[in-house]
DNA sequence: CACTGGAAAATGCCGC
DNA sequence: GCGGCATTTTCCAGTG
């Protein structure tokens, strides 16, 4: 070893070490995660929709509609461009 | 009969719960992780660094094998090719 | 140099050549799609939804139409479980 | 007055336009890379390992900036913390 | 408060 | 046709 003052080095370790341990929690949770789905596939479920399903009841309702919102507007904004002016 | 049967309905919902449980203590150690790099940096550690530190060590362990020498992997890249090669 | 044939040792290079090139010209193009989008927001539109309107033409209404469907299935089982039975 | 007017209509429609060229093009460039890896196949190369090798050129750089010995990082990750050390 | 960089998710592709 | 792997895309936190 050259250079690490003793303590800060032992710092360092300890730092490193508790952070690869939550990486690992979170790699096996992620791991079961994966695995429900996959469990959920073989029950005849559709996993796209499913993460779909997951995805929406993350958002709150009003953002949820405030988006679905502005889509419509931009998917007509488009079908009406350089065709017809259309009354706004 | 329109939508799924009470029993689907009912494991879809499982299925939905235990995915959201999982989500949730994956935010909770992810939260975790932050704080000890709030608390690393509030002992003088450079989090950018200690982030690459992190980094490189999780790299390290592959790179080793697959890197064992660039003129190892071309060599493997040719195996078997030499006669093909001469048609070229 | 040590073990290549030189025939095979050019066709290696030639290919690893040829994908790098292409490779490069893809990183360029998704450089200049992130410069219009940067330029939309610029011009006040909204990112996120704009991503949406590019990936819902993607897809075909038929199919899209099915997947909000299914969507909705889900959702309403997950809302109806294990309180009402519902007549299938 | 509801949705977009018709100027920012034309512009929407525009962006979504080039941003679509500009995703075909990628897309065709995709395909000539595979067309590549089939052909390089067709002669005899092993295509995973092909891969591999474009990998390993593309990390190649990087590594060798970011991981001039694990030590430097290190020493990095502990300059200014000695004070503190101590504190700990 | 925009920007960069890094983590997580999703999609597509390949071999079995 | 499915599962695994690799790539791509999306999202979010930290930083200036």
């Amino acid at each position: 070893m050259s250079g690490l003052g003793k303590v800060a080095g032992d710092q360092l370790a300890a730092v490193v070490e508790r952070i690869e341990r939550i990486e690992e929690e979170i790699r096996e949770l992620a791991e079961g995660k994966k695995e429900i789905y996959q469990e959920a596939k073989g029950n005849g479920f559709d996993v796209k929709i499913l993460r779909e399903v997951i995805r929406v009841r993350k958002q709150d309702p009003k953002e949820r509609d405030e988006q679905e919102s502005l889509l419509d507007v931009y998917l007509q904004a488009i079908k009406g461009s350089s065709k017809v002016a259309k009354a706004a």
